[in-house]
DNA sequence: ACAGGTCCCTACC
DNA sequence: GGTAGGGACCTGT
């Protein structure tokens, strides 16, 4: 984690660490309520080009052409983690899936908690967009704050439709 | 063992 | 018929 840049678009913050290489480790999302748009870069000036990289490939994906972040990154997971990560970038732009659903999905009938736990460890959140799956009865959580992901689905399903 | 962004049934009101 | 409470269910560390 020694490559980061923290900014802020309207109307989030966000913080991006990388590897030396340019591999995305970890991304995180903060409200931000602000429009003065504020840059801090850290580490060496390779860092600008990854966060530039990193601009393209989200206003893809905030202008509804991407279905998430298409980004180098690093996945530090395996197995059933990593299977269940992959499974949500099938989720559609405008459509969710339950825990249950993902859960037989990757064939654990019963291993919604499961599931539960492997997004609240998602380190990428939009680049693998667990704000996606919701509880059969309720929304359900979000690593980065239940409101956040209540205002990513707001979105996404407005302007889908 | 234990955790964990669940699910579902029960017992109340 | 809504909701608080609790037991069961999974796998990676």
């Amino acid at each position: 984690m020694d490559l980061k840049v923290t900014f802020n678009l309207f109307p989030f913050k966000f913080k991006l660490f990388w590897d030396t290489s340019g591999y995305l480790l970890k991304l995180n999302l903060e409200w931000e309520f602000s429009f003065i748009s504020e840059i801090n870069f850290y580490g060496n000036k390779k860092v600008l080009r990854f966060y530039e990289k990193f601009l393209e490939a989200f206003l893809k994906y905030w202008n509804l052409e991407a279905n998430f972040i298409e980004i180098k990154h690093r996945l530090e997971k395996k197995n059933l983690d990593r299977k269940i990560l992959l499974k949500l970038r099938e989720i559609e732009i405008g459509k969710v899936k339950t825990y249950k659903e993902l859960a037989e999905e990757v064939n654990i009938y019963k291993g919604y908690r499961f599931v539960g736990k492997v997004l609240a460890n998602n380190l990428l959140p939009l680049i693998y967009p667990c704000h996606r799956v919701v509880g059969s009865k309720n929304l359900g959580g979000y690593s980065q704050g239940i409101l956040i992901k209540q205002f990513l689905l707001y979105r996404e399903f407005g302007l889908k439709y």
